[in-house]
DNA sequence: CAAGTATGCAACCAATCGGTTGCATATGTC
DNA sequence: GACATATGCAACCGATTGGTTGCATACTTG
């Protein structure tokens, strides 16, 4: 099954681990303990954020330290990135708009297009 | 039952409505066209969104135009923030660590942490 | 080597998802 | 009013999801 990172942050419980993991690398049972799912659950959570590289992880002993792949963070970043240009220009035309509104009288102002 | 931006975002065909409905809003009509789904299916989609508020909805005599919350995709922005910001800081530190090479001999250079 | 600990994997399950088809409703047009 | 068009809603269905429990595997320590 193909999965990508918008399916990965998509449940609750994903992005509360990757927020947990963001500052330090941590083990399934350390992570596991932040929350009220068995050990079991989480570990699927973990190996789904895996597939989908938003996390890696490293063997040390007997322990698997998992941490955050910020880089993937950033393919979300750039996604959001046309919709940001949108929503900028919207502010800017809101703001001429505004700037026009101050030069008249209250009785002229019109709803604007939105 | 309770949903949210992200998983308004997990499915395919839902994001690929938002990009078509960016720039103009659009009837379901025309919006099933896109896709060789059927109209019902995309209405599904329609409602999902709407639900989650990423989309609006405007009735012009028979027909509804559907068109993007832009903010509400800054919501998605803003959750991205605090990883933005680790990401940030990494590129920095990267940077210093290329400075201090610079600085060495190649035979001194170590793989950074990350 | 034996015991304990850390982890993953498989099987199962109820709930949800994304799709379908069929039908109801409301608006526009003749 | 009759008919076409635009849309939503309900019922159904197979696939996927997120959870569970039980077991296998691998490393650590005595």
């Amino acid at each position: 099954m193909k999965r990508d990172v918008f399916q990965a942050i998509a449940d609750p419980t994903r992005r509360a681990i990757i927020a947990l993991i963001a500052m330090q690398a941590m083990t399934p049972n350390a992570i596991a303990e932040h929350f009220d799912t068995s050990r079991q659950a989480v570990s699927k959570h973990l190996r789904i954020l895996a597939e989908c590289e938003v996390i890696s992880q490293e063997q040390r002993g007997r322990e698997i330290y998992y941490q955050l792949e910020v880089d993937k963070m950033r393919e979300i970043d750039e996604w959001l990135e046309q919709y940001r240009r949108i929503w900028e220009t919207r502010y800017e035309q809101l703001d001429e708009v505004l700037e026009v509104m101050k030069m008249r009288k209250p009785a002229e102002m019109q709803k604007p297009a939105r």
